[in-house]
This record gives C-alpha cells, sequence and structure tokens, in this order.
DNA sequence: ATCCGGCTTGACCAATCGGTCAAGAATAAT
DNA sequence: ATTATTCTTGACCGATTGGTCAAGCCGGAT
C-alpha cells in the first residue's frame, strides 16, 4: 500500500513556494468572490475560476469551502484593528482621534472588499468570528475607551460615552465602504475619499472640544 | 380541454381573505429567514417550513423566491424612509433632527430584521432597489438636504455638509440593529435602547449648535 | 536519469435547490 | 346540490453545489 490519502498537505513542513503562493492567489480570488455574494452565494467554482484553477486544485489548498473562509476573515482581522491599537493615551486627544478616523475612512476606501466580508459575516451573526469579537475585540476596546475616558476626566474631552464612540466611527466609516452603492445614488455620482473624509471629521468631532 | 394552467392567481380580481393572510404570513416568514441568511442564503423550503405551509403552496401565492423578496423590500422601504419626510423646514433644527434621529433609532430597534435585510441589499449592490435608490431615495434626501442647508444659511445651525451628516445618521443608528452581535460582543451585555439613543443624540448633535 | 514527493485535473457523486405538475380538498356561487 | 373556482400538496425534475477519487504530471534532490 503506497499511500492511503491524497491529501499530504496536512503534513509539519514548511510551505513551498509554490504553496505559498496559490494559497495567495486563492485567498485574493475568495475575497473578490465572497465579498461579491456572500459565504453561501459564494461558489467554490467561481473562486476556483477567478484564481486560474480547477476545483479540485483549490480544495486541495484549502479542503473546505468554509476554511478559506475564515482563513480570509483572521487575515484581515488582525491588521484591521492596528490603527486602534495605535490610539496613543500620550498623545493630544483630538489630534490622536481625527488621525483615527482618517485612517479608517482611508481603509475602508482602500480595501472595500474586505470591510464588506466582515460586515457580511457580523450582519449573519458572526457564526464564524463570535469567539474574536467577544474575546481581542472587545479586550481592545475596552482598553481604548479606558484612554477616552481618561482624557475626559482630565478636561481634555467633552463629556461622550466612550463605547458609543468608537462604535460612531466605526459605523460611520464603513458606511462608506460597505454602503457605496447607496451613497453613490444618493449624491448621483461616485463619493471622493477627500470630502467625504473632511466631513465625517466635522461630524464626529466638532462636538468634542472641551467647554 | 378543461384549463391550460394550474396558476391563476394573476387573475385581476380582488384578494380573497385567505390569499391577504397567506401572503402576510408568507411576508412574515421571509423577513426572518432572508434577514438571517440574505437572498441566495435562504431557501424557499425554509420559508415555507416556517409559514407553516407546503413548498408549492407557497410558490403559488408568489411565484419565484426573487418575487417574495423584492415585494418584502419594497413593503419595507416605503415606510422606512417616513420618519425623513417628516422633517419640517419650518420646525427648530435641533428639535427636528434629534426627533429624526430618536426615531430612527427606535425602529431599528424595533424591526431590527428589516435594517438587516436592507443592509443586506445594499452590500451586495442593490441589484433588485437600484432603481429606487436612484429615483425615489435620491429625490427626498436630496430636497431634505436643501432644508437643513437652508436652516445653516440662516445661522440656525453650525456648518455640515447635510448629505455627509444624513449619512452618519443612517449609518451610526442602522449600526446598532445591523451590527447588534458586535455591539453586544463588545459591550458584553445587550445594549438597550435608552442609553444608546441618548449616546448617539449626544455624539450627533452636539457640534451642531451655531456659533 | 531516475525517483519521489508535491501538484494538478477530468470525471464523478450525493445532496440540495428552485420550480413544475397533476390531482385532490376546501370553499364560494348559483 | 351542483358547479366552478380557489386552495393545497406529494411526487418529481433538471440544475447546481460542495466535495471525492484515482490517475497522471512536474520539478527538484540524488
Amino acid at each position: 500500500m503506497p499511500h492511503a490519502k491524497t491529501k499530504p498537505i496536512v503534513n509539519t513542513r514548511i510551505q513551498t513556494r509554490i504553496q505559498a503562493r496559490n494559497k495567495e492567489v486563492i485567498l485574493e480570488a475568495a475575497l473578490d468572490v465572497f465579498s461579491a455574494s456572500g459565504f453561501r452565494g459564494a461558489t467554490v467554482d467561481q473562486i476556483a475560476a477567478k484564481a486560474n484553477m480547477s476545483k479540485p486544485n483549490l480544495l486541495y489548498y484549502f479542503r473546505r469551502k468554509e476554511d478559506i473562509y475564515v482563513a480570509l476573515l483572521e487575515h484581515t482581522l488582525t491588521d484591521w484593528l492596528e490603527p486602534l491599537r495605535k490610539l496613543d493615551a500620550g498623545g493630544d486627544p483630538l489630534r490622536e482621534l481625527s488621525h483615527y478616523i482618517s485612517v479608517k475612512m482611508e481603509m475602508s476606501n482602500a480595501n472595500p472588499k474586505a470591510s464588506r466580508l466582515f460586515a457580511n459575516e457580523i450582519l449573519h451573526g458572526a457564526p464564524m468570528i463570535e469567539k474574536y469579537l467577544k474575546g481581542p475585540l472587545r479586550q481592545l476596546v475596552t482598553e481604548k475607551a479606558a484612554v477616552i475616558q481618561a482624557w475626559i476626566a482630565a478636561g481634555q474631552l467633552a463629556p461622550v460615552d466612550p463605547f458609543h464612540f468608537i462604535f460612531a466611527i466605526w459605523s460611520v466609516t464603513q458606511h462608506y465602504a460597505d454602503f457605496a452603492v447607496q451613497v453613490d445614488a444618493v449624491l448621483g455620482r461616485r463619493e471622493d475619499l477627500r470630502s467625504a473624509q473632511k466631513a465625517v471629521l466635522e461630524i464626529l468631532l466638532r462636538g468634542l472640544r472641551p467647554v
């Protein structure tokens, strides 16, 4: 008996160059398809086609459709929160928040597909990443909410609920990626990053100057 | 030849009581299923089961899955914008906006499924309601943006881009329905309407008082 | 050059899905 | 009561889907 199964990819060896490259190609194609159609709406064939690959070949790298989806979410999630991590308690409050909001706007604008992928997952109850939300995400937000609260206590910022303020930042910034179709339809043109960024900064920050 | 087809529901007669009732039941069940799984994720069998009905019977009232979905969207869309229509140019700006935001928060809270249904449709490019967005929606928003702009011109409101301000209201209020899982996960508890409402009003309106 | 592991794929399968059909059950009109 | 119309459903169908399998390919180490 030469070998029992034809799926040795689970081996403990280091990734081949081909593996690294193909996994990358697959994830890129999958982001396209998943963000456009959601998890159930996307088909493995579509992803394989977009990756210039046969379906069995794709399933050689990711055993199940779900594996691609989860890998994509995790891959995205980590660096998605990086800007929030950088919120510096020692910096100037309005400058720090302004910077965070700007960066978030730029990220949503640069990678709307990832934003939509994430939004879709949450919208459907976040079955795949519930643990992440209740763990690392909650941890980080709680920490940064404390930073904002400290700024308020020090009189450097007008009093706002820090948690809800963070939610407001997330919702408004992601809105331009997730609801782009609606924004463009209402405005009658493609929205440009600059003016949206300026407007959002004004709306969210104008009320925060301490009395 | 007794009869050619068994689908006479297209007739021009007035709706039967049974038709009215069953269509209602179907739409209610469909809202559950579509909002939870999206259009492609939902199956006709699921909807039929939740409506206590056989699949062929359901398809007797709505010929195609898509018909239920569209009916649901249209039915929801119209009264969804009612609060914005009521924004009164003659009223006190801050009171009017405050009222609008409060009502939107309450609607999202009372009917999160409809909110998610809509969000999902937009997220996937709004294939079914593109016309509506570019037509009636754009019309209404343009009109109300002019109202806000007039308030600003009269010095009753601090200068803000009215379109982006409306987007901000939509995104923040809907966030509590569409991203409820994330909100709850981060807060570590079910969010209550009252405190969210209060926080949102402060965040969105504090900066609007005229100088 | 050969050999061995990783790489690739055509053909296939069982399950699920949207939708059809024909025939019977319930209801309303006369 | 009879008839015509509406309502309901079990059985079924073709298409699509996620995933499998066995066999061949290819490249790099020796």
